[in-house]
Parts: structure tokens; sequence; C-alpha cells
DNA sequence: TATATTAATGTAATATTATAACGTTACAAT
DNA sequence: ATTGTAACGTTATAATATTACATTAATATA
């Protein structure tokens, strides 16, 4: 059944630090078992897009880790987001040109993208089912589905609250 | 039911010209009706972005315009397409950066947008059963949605075809 | 009809996002 | 040790998009 991956962060406070901690640990295991390298500035790179469950621009990405290498440039960040994203560590949220984390990069999964235009956070919403109709849609008039961008624009739980 | 929007355009070659002049006329009582100016530069724009069903780029539209208008800058083109989304009669694909007309614009839609990687058409499918399930799920995550954004690539019929 | 008001456009500059090209270094496989 | 490949450094530039402010056109109102 579709379910929401990452729903501590929405259900509001969460122990962010042990999130991190796993996320990266998770990351290690999958790069190892894939056979390609998480090296220092990929993992830099993920540790910082995984420091807040926002989306973060290419741009703020260099900024954040020009802090620690202060000769970096655009490329490096885009060559980390190109290896973070083909390994399926990382999403591209295509409708604000800016990256989030995943929160599970072990399974196979087809999500949607959930995000609060209020406070930025995203979060991704298994939605397999919904995969399913649309491709099954897309075959029905022979067209072959490759890959899906699904993105929901809104406002959180807890934007809403605040809003009202 | 959920269906192919513009399926003349999937199904093969089809009559553009009358296609254009259908979608031309379309917008102008849509504007009229909402009380908007279709000026001439808003008309010509449009005209340009339906005059395939591949999606264009904002500078590539910039270079056809320029052919007319010798003096035309980006801004020409992104007030333009400011506009003619607002209105519904254009769409922007996100993935791409680049812009499609819509076939529908009359009527309220929820579509998912299918992009043929290969020859770049792009199709709109109605897709509300899919609107509204994923709209549900995120509700029941108390997510308020606003907007979705919906593309999916892959190749379209001609195209699986002849790469086969 | 004159005038005020708003919408649209002109023009220049610049911000933001992303990639190309090419040399060098680090790593891994013989 | 040598060699091939992957990663990274460095510079430059391409591609996409917006800001700011002046001017003109259209519409509304006196």
């Amino acid at each position: 059944m579709d379910e929401l991956i990452n729903n501590t962060a929405t259900q509001g406070p969460h122990n962010h630090q042990a999130c991190m901690t796993q996320t990266l640990q998770s990351a290690e295991s999958i790069c190892a078992e894939k056979g390609v390298r998480l090296t220092v500035i990929r993992r830099r790179i993920l540790e910082l897009i995984c420091s807040s469950h926002k989306a973060i621009g290419a741009y703020e990405l260099l900024d954040l880790f020009l802090l620690d290498e202060p000769k970096a440039k655009p490329v490096t960040i885009y060559r980390a987001l190109d290896f973070l994203i083909e390994v399926g560590l990382v999403h591209k949220i295509e409708s604000l040109n800016a990256f989030i984390g995943c929160l599970q990069a072990e399974t196979k999964h087809q999500t949607a993208i959930l995000i609060c235009d209020e406070c930025k956070n995203a979060y991704e919403l298994d939605a397999s089912s919904v995969y399913q109709s649309l491709f099954a849609m897309s075959k029905e008039i022979k067209f072959t589905p490759a890959s899906l961008t699904m993105e929901l624009h809104g406002l959180c739980s807890a934007c809403s609250k605040t809003l009202k």
C-alpha cells in the first residue's frame, strides 16, 4: 500500500541527527554494494543536502561547501549531484531546480514528492499505485513509459495550521 | 474517464494547420471571456509554440520571434509566457525547461504530460483519476494539495517502433 | 474630450542554473 | 611498476530567467 516515507519529518520535530546518521550509513552501504565510490566530496555534499528536509539549490549547496573547501567551483557540486542522483541517494525537484536527500534509497521506489510552498520542506510519498495506473494509461495509447516526475505543491500539516 | 487529449497528434500525421487555427481561435475566445488581452505579441508567441507539438525552449522561441521583431529581448518572451501560462494556454514542462501549447484550454483539466525523449513531441493525457487519488493520499497525511506537476518521459508510439 | 489610471512593452543590466573542455591526480587492475 | 579509468581542479562559458526603470498604449472616469 502507498504510504508516506519520511513520516517522522512530516509529523513534527524528529531526531534529525539520528535521521542523518542513518541516511549516511545507508548511503555508505548502498555505494559499497553497487561498487561505486562515495568519496569525501560526495559524502559531504550528501551530508549538506540531508542537513534539513528542505529542498536546496546547487549554489546554496556551493555556498555551504565553500566553508570547507574555499576553492570549490560549481562543477564540483554538479558532479557530486549527478553521482548522488544516479545512485538514487538524491532527487532533483524539477519544479524548483533544487535537491533533496532520498530517505529510502535502499528500496526500489516510485514516489511523488510533496513540497510545502510555505516552509519548503519536501517529503516523499510512495505512489506505486499511481505509477501503475499512469503507466497503464500511457501503454494503452502505445506510449512506452520510462520515468515519471511527480511533484505536488501545497502546504504541509504544520503550515496549514499556522496559516489558518 | 481519463483519456488522451491531442490524440490526432499521437496517432500520426494530422492536419496541423487546422489544429493551429483552432487553437488560436480558441485562445481568442478564452481571453475575451476572461477579459484579458491577447496582444499581437502574445498571440504570435502562442502561434510559435503551437507551430509544432514539440516542447520549445524560451530562447528557441526568442530566435523565432526575432525574425519578426529584430529588437526583441528575452524578457519579451518570458512575459508572454507568463501570461499564456496564467491563462492556461501554455504549459511549462519543468523537466525540460520548455513549453508546449495546451490543446484543451477551455476545459478545466488535470493532465499528465507525456514526453517522447526521442522526437520531443509532448502530449497531454487527462489524468483526473490519478490527481484524485494523489490528492486523497496527500490529504490523509494532512498535506493540503495545491498543484501537481506530472511528467512522464518515454517513447511515443512512432518512435518505439522505429527503435525496435 | 481631456485626464487619470493601469496594463503592456522597451531597454539595459544582471541573476541564476548548468555544462564544456582540458589538464592533473588518485585509485584499481593487472 | 605500469597502465587504464575514475575523480577532481581550473577556467571559461552556455542556457535559463529576472529586476529595475522608462515609455507607450489601452481603458476608465471626470
